[in-house]
DNA sequence: ACCTGAACACCGTTCAAGT
DNA sequence: ACCTGAACACCGTTCAAGT
């Protein structure tokens, strides 16, 4: 298997030696989005942070995608672990709250969150917190149908939040949302017309936590409805 | 205003005459994602679609964005408006589901989708479903603040559902949808590991609606509790 | 074994010039 | 008033050639 026939080399391998590394790219790709943005990920971009060939990358990563998915295992891995509460529903909250907030850090990931079955693609590592969402479900009683339903509607309401909630800081801090519209014909939409300005003031509030609250108390009557 | 020096312009209007429209822009565009998927309505491809160069689009629509939010706006307006029962529950999970439902049709709104306060930017036609929402939880004797996080709330879990099934979707025709793991380690995640293979089979099923009854019951309760 | 530049097939958008 | 091609500043990815 091993050559001699090169020379100067430390490690019993033959051939060019790499100029980079798996580790050394993403941290590259966490620098990068840290100062310039996440759309400003490319990459071309990537490869002149690191010095080397755009096409050199490819030698590490398959292509773009691997390359999010290897980024947000890679961090969400290091991620510490806060202690979960006794109670099964208090354990789904706090649970997926940290879900959430660890997501939140890298609402970039949209391409990589947004793929069904994404759960499957991470490290034990990193899979505390959906253990601990359906853990606490099974601990209340749910059978494992309703605990995956339980699981799967947390992660779309999370997921959502963390979509929209991403989207529009970018465009407030790129000076370009869109002006909001507080007059509406009070005929066909009443509602939205007596809330009109105030809706806007609602709208930039954090409901995130008590709204999953409300969530997982209906889900979990609803589960021992349907066992009754 | 008007000129006189043109010849043979039916209207009294000035200069060269057009050759496409903001209609026949988004007819087009349609047909293109319908045919081709959404990936590929590009500026370059709408335009070459319609017969006109590239940069003639630039005089009917701002961007690309401006492009997005139109067609949705265009397509959403011409849905037809189904009776919501009289029960202010029941009216807000029918006024749900038929947005989620309208806008499942269109996935590839995701850019437009996750702007907050996206509904400040439709027209009074499409705004029939946040009306109903609204007028079912402020019938059921919600705050306007509760009512607004009500909405949010399931507009978030709604955006959440939509995108990521939309995305799995796509990638299943594609045929490159990861596979899936099916062992965990039972040490580190039991609950997770006991379902095995069972996750697949569960994860592909349609919750949306029963998920969406668990979650505006709690949020009512929710809005009770806060109340009382 | 690994790296590289050139090349391919694209993007969105701007701008000066034309009709 | 509206349309156009050329140009700018980018993309992701492939591939043959080099070390």
């Amino acid at each position: 298997m091993e050559s001699m026939s090169s020379s100067a080399a430390p490690t019993g391998r033959t051939g060019r030696p790499p100029v980079t590394s798996r580790a050394e790219i993403l941290t590259a790709a966490r620098r990068l989005i840290d100062r310039d943005g996440w759309d400003k990920l490319t990459i071309r971009r990537l490869a002149s942070e690191l010095g080397v060939g755009a096409t050199t990358l490819y030698h590490h990563i398959r292509d773009k995608e691997d390359l999010l998915v290897q980024l947000l295992e890679y961090h969400v891995g290091r991620l510490d672990r806060p202690p979960l509460p006794d109670g099964p529903r208090d354990r789904i909250v706090v649970a997926a709250a940290a879900m959430h907030d660890a997501l939140a850090s890298w609402p970039w990931a949209a391409e990589v969150l947004t793929t069904d079955g994404f759960v499957g693609l991470l490290d034990e590592s990193a899979l505390w917190m959906v253990e601990g969402i359906l853990a606490g479900a099974d601990e209340h009683g749910c059978t494992p149908e309703q605990s995956v339903r339980l699981f799967r509607s947390i992660w779309y309401y999370t997921v959502g939040e963390i979509l929209v909630r991403a989207h529009t800081a970018r465009r407030v801090e790129e000076g370009r949302l869109p002006e909001f519209r507080t007059v509406f014909d009070a005929d066909r939409v009443p509602h939205l017309a007596a809330l009109g300005a105030r809706w806007r003031t609602l709208a930039v509030r954090d409901t995130y936590p008590v709204g999953l609250q409300a969530f997982v108390d209906g889900l979990l009557a609803q589960a021992d409805a349907e066992r009754a």
